[in-house]
DNA sequence: CGATTGCTTGATACCTCTCAACCCAGGTGG
DNA sequence: CCACCTGGGTTGAGAGGTATCAAGCAATCG
């Protein structure tokens, strides 16, 4: 599949905008470039300071986002507090990106962090006369729906010692090159990710540590000593 | 928003397929109907009985389709034989659209089901010409996103009386108008559906019943008789 | 230095899973 | 017609895992 990118129209030293960037996984390689099709950034990069909201939910969906730098979250809040997060978004993700007119997650900031926006109607107009940009939106909607099923699936089935180790996992497969991970999140974050409790997720990773499977040189930095083992547990 | 169909060039008694069916919602309205865009059915209706494999994880992904009647389960098997189910389609829905080349779930009748197959790549060619059906498709895969992530976030914050109520408004929400619903899942589906265990289940249905709240008739019957608590209890 | 924030660890309670027995309806065959 | 069998469903008792509540620790910051 050839890698088709959103141009920014700026004197640019930012990524161009890469339909269906990493989810997770960082194919990061160099952005594949289609200068015929451009979306025009709304506005220069914005910066968000950590545990910032960038949009709300039920907010007017007219703009979607590209992470710069930084870790942004989705998420969904319940009416008796507890909040749910869908998805981290690590750079080079889209994200806001709706069929509907609003926003159905709010996003903030899990780290000082820049982004930039694009606008939906943009996008939409040059997909209907542009076939290979549409077929690449087609396809990003169906990464993240993928993604999405995959952490149902890991919501769903699991003790905590899975939906940990998967998490590690997740992490890991996003820079396979090094076996050190260092944690943008808190551990309430991967908590809310993973549908546990912020003590649970403490304990599992202290208990990965005396396992040897995992060692923790400072709480947010993780050094994968057996990704073999944490992949077997992971599911 | 148009609602824009694909038809079937068959003598047809046949609904046409309308990219972005019910999707749990009965807005089953009389089919819009757009007779320029047209992709061909592949061969006549199939039929499967209960339990019967429609396709499997990892198979070639050249076909999609749609529930002509019955109902139909995509899920995944894990290496301990826990099966988890991402999704019920019913008449109408369209199952089995994916990004890669392969199915990433598998497919499987619930009960005895009727359902019709397209090709994808002749979706695909016509979208490239077609502005507006290439929205549409879009569209559909992202409110298949927003299901999913909806699925996600039942899994993850939950007590089983949650779940299981939140199961219940999603089906009474299936048929407005009607107070009576019928199951046509085991309570096994249910479980692995909301990640619990049929036991769980069937004690939450019937405290349900106790709480009168609901009435079971039979084991696949359920009456709705609170829903706006059902709805309270859903979250 | 004290205060704050994020994290860890412990004790206990509660919920769900597990295992088991039993029930019930439908189908089959004598 | 009834006995029997089967599959799905219900219900109970006990075990186990996670949440809750609480205390303590470490790093950061004013």
């Amino acid at each position: 599949m050839t890698q088709l990118a959103l141009t920014i129209d700026r004197p640019t030293t930012m990524p161009p905008v890469r339909l269906g960037g990493s989810q997770w996984a960082r194919d990061r390689a160099g952005g594949g470039f289609e200068p015929t099709s451009a979306v025009r950034a709304v506005g220069p990069v914005q910066y968000f300071t950590r545990d910032r909201d960038i949009y709300g939910e039920g907010e007017d969906a007219a703009l979607f986002f590209k992470v710069v730098s930084g870790v942004v979250r989705t998420c969904k809040f319940r009416s008796d507090g507890r909040r749910q997060i869908d998805s981290f978004h690590f750079a080079g993700d889209l994200f806001g990106l709706e069929a509907g007119s609003e926003h159905s997650l709010c996003a903030e900031a899990v780290c000082d962090c820049a982004v930039v926006s694009y606008r939906r109607r943009g996008l939409e107009t040059l997909a209907e006369s542009d076939g290979a940009l549409s077929r690449q939106i087609f396809s990003f909607a169906m990464r993240s729906l993928a993604r999405s099923q995959k952490h149902a699936l890991l919501l769903g089935c699991g003790t905590a010692v899975e939906k940990v180790a998967a998490f590690l996992v997740e992490l890991a497969a996003a820079a396979p090159e090094s076996t050190a991970i260092a944690l943008a999140m808190t551990r309430q974050d991967i908590a809310d990710y993973l549908g546990l409790t912020m003590e649970t997720v403490s304990r599992t990773l202290s208990r990965f540590e005396r396992d040897c499977l995992i060692e923790l040189p400072t709480a947010r930095q993780v050094w994968i000593k057996n990704l073999a083992a944490l992949r077997n547990l992971g599911r």
